[in-house]
DNA sequence: TTGACATATTCCTATATGGGAATATATTTA
DNA sequence: TAAATATATTCCCATATAGGAATATGTCAA
C-alpha cells in the first residue's frame, strides 16, 4: 500500500510546507490565485494545483467574482490538529519541567563541587 | 518532484493515521515494540518501521531493557505542530460566530416570515 | 554454544504524489 | 466573434512510501 493521499485528511494535507504557507497567508483575509502565485513566487498551476487538495479536505473556501476566484482559509478544518496536538501539552509541560530540573541539580552539583 | 519523505518532519510523520495512534498510546507512558504491537493490532514489522520514523524526526525517544525496547513519545516534537495550528484559533471563533449568527438571523427571519 | 525471544531491516510492489510543460475552461472586453 | 485575462486540468516522471514476507540483529536462558 502507498502512502494515504494528500486529500484524505487536513492532516495529510498541511503535511506539505506549500499548503501550510497557502494557509498562513489566507489566514490574513481572501486572496487570489493570482495574489498567492505573486506573494509565494510559485508558478500557477501548482498554486492552483495546491488549493484544490485543501478545498478537498474542507481547508479553504472559494467564491468567484469575475474571471478571478477568491480563497479564504476554513480554519474549522485544522480545529482537528489543534485538538489532536493538545492533548500532549500536558506531556511537554511536564518534559520540560524535568529537563528544567536536570539542568539546575547540575548547576547545582557543580558549583558545590 | 515526489513528495516529501514522512522522515523530513513532525508535519509529514504524524499525517500517518498509525503514527498518530502508536503515538497516542505513547502518551500514557512508555511501551514495548510488543505491547504497541497487541494494543494496535498492527504486525511487528510495521510498528518497528512506524516507530523508526517518529524517532528519526525526534517524536520518540527509546530505551533499551534486555531484549526488549521501551519507547516513550516527545511531546516537544508535536509543539510545532500545536504552535502553528493555534495560529488559526481566532478564525474559527470568529467564523463560527459569523455561523451563529446567520443561523439566529435565519431563525428570526422565519418566525417573522 | 544453541535455542528462544524481541526487535529491526531488507526486498518487493502498487500507488500517490509535486513540479514542469502544455493545454483546457471560464469570463471579460474590444 | 476574437483576443486577452484568470484559473484549472492533464500528461509525464522521478521519488517515496506502507504493508507483506523473509531475514537479520541483539539479548537472554539452558
Amino acid at each position: 500500500m502507498a502512502r494515504a493521499a494528500t486529500t484524505s485528511d487536513a492532516f495529510n494535507a498541511v503535511a506539505e510546507p506549500r499548503r501550510r504557507e497557502i494557509l498562513d497567508h489566507l489566514a490574513s483575509g481572501e486572496h487570489s490565485v493570482n495574489d498567492l502565485v505573486i506573494r509565494l513566487r510559485l508558478e500557477q498551476p501548482s498554486v492552483s494545483k495546491h488549493l484544490r487538495v485543501l478545498r478537498d479536505v474542507g481547508l479553504v473556501r472559494v467564491r468567484r467574482h469575475g474571471r478571478q476566484m477568491f480563497y479564504q482559509a476554513n480554519a474549522e478544518g485544522i480545529r482537528p490538529l489543534h485538538e489532536w496536538t493538545k492533548t500532549f501539552e500536558r506531556l511537554w509541560a511536564h518534559q520540560l519541567t524535568r529537563v528544567k530540573e536536570r539542568a539546575e541539580q547540575k548547576a547545582k552539583d557543580s558549583s558545590e563541587g
